[in-house]
DNA sequence: TAAGTGACCTATA
DNA sequence: CTATAGGCCACTT
């Protein structure tokens, strides 16, 4: 087993899968209509040890959360929800530039 | 053990 | 704007 796997079965044992689980979701549940969050914020926000763990955790468990206010870094959404996301975001007020979100504007922090 | 694959990020050119 | 490059973590082959 090499020292990354290690880390990763260690952290992985002090029942973190779950918490962070929960974490992660009610952080994103936490976003207020209207406003956007990335996915670096997020996982930063609920502990997460890499953003790629967000998007992982949407995936596959994203229908009980608000996962449309979650963009990339750069304001656009993941590639495969672009029009889905973007249209749902439209309806809260949250308009983007081609497929670009400004996220100087609608960007939510929890300060 | 190694390599591939994501709802990712930052820096650089 | 695009394209690499390197880093990141969990999971699958």
């Amino acid at each position: 087993m090499s020292r990354r796997q290690n880390r990763a079965a260690a952290r992985r044992d002090v029942r973190m899968d779950e918490e962070l689980h929960e974490r992660v979701r009610d952080v994103i549940a936490s976003i207020p209509p209207g406003k956007v969050s990335t996915y670096g914020d997020i996982a930063a926000a609920a502990g997460a040890p890499s953003p790629r763990l967000v998007g992982r955790i949407l995936a596959e468990d994203g229908q009980d959360v608000p996962w449309h206010r979650v963009l990339r870094a750069n304001g656009t959404p993941a590639p495969h929800l672009v029009h889905r996301q973007l249209e749902l975001l439209r309806t809260e007020g949250v308009l983007a530039e081609g497929q670009r979100v400004d996220l100087r504007r609608y960007r939510w922090q929890a300060q």
